[in-house]
DNA sequence: TTGTATGCGTTATCAA
DNA sequence: TTGATAACGCATACAA
């Protein structure tokens, strides 16, 4: 039925004429499946066999396509992850974590930025899905319902990380991010504050659940006064810091402390202080969240919220590569903490007024 | 031959049940082929299959398998992008416009983080390569010379960023370093400064260019000494910065000024001028690399040479873009360039022996 | 442990 | 403009 004589040199080859798994088969004497097990699962070949066909794949240069791969498997060797945003220190140390996670796996890594946009993550997840990855990790447990659906029905582990939550869709590392906002604010409150401030951009869920940290806190000490809150939805700088410790400058001038969102704002904020000759922590304390290295080395250094994003990262991959592997993690929430690191910006020794601790 | 007799029910179909091209044709009465024409150029399908089609996609909610088609195509809709690391703000801002690029196209991206490795770049050319990528995208110019060949044979558009050069694989979207560091240098001599150091962290090939144009600009004017030089391997931090900076005074107690290689460690500088009571810019002149947003916020607020990061990213795949679709672009090395942005770290108004500019 | 037959979902090729 | 057929490179199912 065929137009031309059967046997005849067939149409020219339509891929790149580099070698296949065929290729390798015929140069090593054996079935083209016999290679393909060889390299996937080794264990599997006699070690004649494997020796003599690795030597072929030396040979030819062989490196197997990932594309036919995934078609006929009906599963891409792919970790699908969800961030908000990479220019985020943050989420750039847990990609680095999930990198590092993978880096001796043959497994790629596929990034979709949200931009902090529930509908964006919806379409990146369908898209994503539509390569079948092995596995899902996505930033914090605010899904939409949509977002969640087509999670629970992804047939691969998902991850949710950054934080933790009751209601996993499958697997979650992260921390509580009221209780380190709070924690942080319990801090300024021992030391002897009154005028605490919040300063927060951008509010995403996690920043909401940390200045809701911050209310339980001040409430708690009955120092909660709503001009103490200063927020934005504007994205996270340190000159945004600056332009909001003014504001709140100027709506609380008594204000003595302020608990900032993360360490950007705090960064501009202690700059501010610098430049208005307001002494630190004296007149004003600081702190703020994540804890970035120059925390450590400003002057005076800032007090802050250490958070494990790196190991996020990693344990994230880990515990999808079991549950990819087939044998589920054993916890399938995991809270990684946070530590709070005081130093300088709010070290003010024996003052008046001071709750004494438990 | 076949066991089981023909035309009964074949085995079980091996995917999950999701919707394919054949599907959306015998829904839509057309052949699969037309399908596919319909998706990926409508022009040549007529509008009323076309309606049709597009009909029958959404109501069986057809999304095209990426690897069905990267397969049969011998060519995947990705976009490699090989850069050192992600946490350096400067190549997740490069990044960023990357993908920023890219948002209005069906491309995927896949990162890989060389870690200033060239070994680790030939590594992951290699698999990437695998892939059949629409394109490449690498920082720097300094391939190894297996990395080069691999570019070139590569059969896609390659583009090498961050940096220029006279000998590009392919196109080429950057700025010299070297211009930029004499430049930043220059300005320091013009303002009076006599004892200018150079602190450098990393030292990877943009720094080394940095730094001879540091060299460059200090011989022009005869203050050179290669005591005030100091460079590390270790990755740049702000804390790093304070230490160089420490050493650097060490050495030579006279240092009237610094050129650090990144804003980061001119960060540490400016801390440890606080912590020390040094007075910037009268003691020391300060001037930085990148431009991040605390430069302008800091106190003093530090000269930095701005950089188009966020631009090179996009302006790289554009240039892809077009390559991939053809045409090749107009201008195949272009030079984005960079701004030396004068702050208040090297004011020194009216020194005596400034050497006044041409 | 190894091999045979077949299918994965799509597009290139060629013909109408 | 539309369609029939074969290929893309590999892995699954099943048999030996």
């Amino acid at each position: 039925m065929r137009a031309s004589p059967p046997g005849l040199k067939t149409r020219a080859r339509r891929g790149g004429g580099r070698p296949t798994i065929a290729d390798v088969a015929s140069l090593a004497g054996v079935a083209a499946i016999t290679v393909s097990r060889a390299l996937r699962d080794p264990e599997r070949v006699s070690e004649d066999l494997r020796r003599q066909i690795q030597r072929a794949v030396d040979e030819l240069g062989y490196v197997p396509d990932p594309n036919a791969r995934a078609l006929a498997s009906a599963q891409a060797e792919v970790f699908g992850v969800l961030v908000p945003s990479l220019t985020n220190n943050v989420f750039a140390e847990v990609v680095r974590g999930i990198y590092d996670g993978l880096s001796d796996s043959s497994f790629r890594i596929q990034i979709g930025h949200t931009h902090y946009s529930g509908l964006e993550e919806e379409r990146l997840l369908q898209i994503f899905l539509s390569q079948r990855p092995a596995a899902l990790i996505v930033s914090g447990i605010d899904q939409t319902p949509t977002a969640r659906r087509l999670l629970e029905k992804a047939g691969c582990p998902v991850v949710q990380i950054m934080e933790i939550g009751s209601d996993p869709v499958d697997m979650m590392v992260g921390f509580s991010h009221f209780e380190a906002g709070r924690t942080a604010v319990q801090h300024l409150v021992d030391a002897g504050y009154r005028r605490i401030g919040f300063l927060g951009a951008r509010m995403d869920p996690r920043s909401q659940r940390r200045l809701a940290g911050y209310r339980a806190a001040v409430e708690a000490a009955g120092l909660f006064d709503r001009r103490l809150v200063t927020t934005t939805p504007v994205p996270s700088s340190v000159s945004l810091g600056r332009e909001l410790f003014r504001d709140a400058l100027a709506k609380v001038p008594a204000l003595d402390a302020v608990f900032c969102n993360n360490d950007d704002i705090a960064l501009g904020v202690l700059f501010e202080c610098h430049r208005a000759s307001i002494a630190v922590p004296d007149k004003i304390g600081i702190a703020g969240f994540n804890d970035l290295d120059m925390m450590q080395v400003a002057f005076p250094s800032v007090t802050s919220v250490m958070t494990h994003r790196y190991e996020i990262g990693c344990l994230s991959v880990a515990m999808a590569r079991e549950a990819v592997a087939g044998s589920g993690p054993e916890r399938r929430v995991v809270d990684l903490g946070f530590e709070l690191i005081r130093r300088e910006s709010t070290f003010r020794p024996a003052t008046a007024g001071t709750r004494s601790k438990a």
